[in-house]
DNA sequence: TACACTCGTCTCTTGTAAGAGACAAAATCA
DNA sequence: TGATTTTGTCTCTTACAAGAGACGAGTGTA
């Protein structure tokens, strides 16, 4: 590996300097289509990704054509395609746990009133995989396919338990630990959380994404000690130790259902 | 552009002979985990879309990097990833027709017993979109995400209305117009079939599929005398004259409800 | 214990795709 | 109306990714 003078880059930095692999490209454009979540101008998703016109016009073409991205009717914007949609499908199909989790959560929302959720990791964050609403007046909502650092919720606490000091280490940034109220969580802490998480077997979060809202989640493990989701209650944070405690003993009864072997 | 001796490669034929770009190695790397349907081997991956073992090792490694693929537990077979799930979300909830679709064959299933279908053409094929299969003993399933050749079915004839004849010639092969139990179908036959069911604003097709099958489909509209989909049902083929009627009735229903501007 | 596999990783070469940029046509503005 | 930006297409160059192939470690089988 000639070294020439391009120190400086740390190896795992993408500078979106010179010359980028077409796939590279397009895994960008996937990506970005997921964060606007609208369909797009080629021309402002050039600007978007921050690649070359000429290069963004071809590849979009190529998924166009491939059926991974559609261009809407007024001919010029585009948006994610039927064929992800149906690659998403098959992503159910294949995946147990995916399938029998929205149906439990689905269940869990409408038995219980509340917004429920089920989250997994994704590429070491966390994401809320599917989400169903509650039934409240004002409903807490939240979107699938979110992603949220994960010392935010009471999910992260539970998705990285097992893990040592070090790999909590690795996956939070030091931004992840601000919460959006500007408050500092410390990385102990955090560590702390974790742990107490893992033998409780269930956490609760109050006030940490904002300000008027509960969080409930309960592990589902794909092995014995290895989490491979969460399901999750958003609840008023203004909700009674009792009510809270039955809903917490719903939410880890159903998270075992989902666990295998169970 | 020199052609050498490398002629009789018609230009839009890909001869899988040298180098191919990466991003379609890709798209072929997905088709073809779409075609299994299940996980499978990154060797047998390189066999199955005819690429070199080294380019896919990396292309793999890219997509399971950005959570389009995922690894099986095993370690060394690829799937789908969480990624393609999301993206699928997210075309479902840009599209209107689609979120609406998917609750109106459920619902049509669930009122007639009867498998329903939501059908789009999906560049150029017949495609199952949505399907919620029947509760009858013995149900005719058919699996989201199918592709099947358009003169096989009641949809695709709805599907090419407003086409001219040259338009229809150019998207069925000659394959597609021989029926699963031999018989061939006459291109004419298929363009007056075609014309008919225009009419109508309905489509009945018997044993075409198999031979105990009849197949009802209704055209969905997303401007006058555009179809973008259709609504089907898909009921045994002694199933009376009355009752299919009936259902034919519901089905069209349904199916003007999902239009645009109806 | 040899033989014939497949697996995952690496290195090196060269064909080619990414990108810069020019262009006409369309759209937007003043 | 002309001035300015945006859009979609095209051409040409060269940086670099696709691919050939070698390698060592694993797995089976005879």
């Amino acid at each position: 590996m000639q070294d020439g003078n391009a120190t400086a880059i740390s190896a795992d930095e993408k500078i979106s300097g010179s010359r980028e692999k077409g796939l590279n490209r397009v895994l960008e454009i996937l990506e970005f289509l997921h964060t606007t979540q609208r369909a797009i101008g080629i021309g402002d998703l050039a600007k978007g990704v921050n690649a070359p016109r000429s290069t963004t016009y071809t590849l979009v073409r190529s998924l166009v054509d491939a059926g991974l991205l559609e261009l809407e009717s007024d001919g010029n914007r585009v948006y994610f395609g039927k064929k992800l949609y149906l690659y998403g499908m098959d992503y159910v199909r294949g995946n147990d746990l995916l399938r029998r989790g929205r149906q439990e959560v689905d269940n869990l929302s409408r038995e219980t009133g509340e917004t429920s959720e089920l989250c997994m990791l994704q590429s070491g964050r966390y994401t809320i995989v599917h989400a169903s609403p509650g039934t409240r007046p004002f409903r807490i909502s939240s979107a699938t396919g979110l992603q949220i650092p994960l010392p935010w919720t009471a999910s992260g606490r539970l998705l990285l338990a097992g893990l040592d000091r070090a790999e909590i280490e690795a996956m939070v940034s030091d931004d992840d630990l601000v919460l959006p109220d500007g408050r500092k969580l410390r990385l102990d802490d955090f560590v702390t959380d974790i742990a107490k998480a893992q033998v409780a077997g269930y956490c609760v979060t109050s006030g940490l994404v904002d300000a008027y809202t509960k969080c409930l989640a309960a592990p589902v493990f794909s092995a014995p000690g290895k989490v491979e989701a969460t399901m999750c209650l958003v609840v008023p944070i203004d909700t009674s130790e009792e009510r809270t405690g039955k809903l917490i003993g719903l939410l880890r009864d159903r998270a075992a259902r989902l666990s295998t072997a169970g």
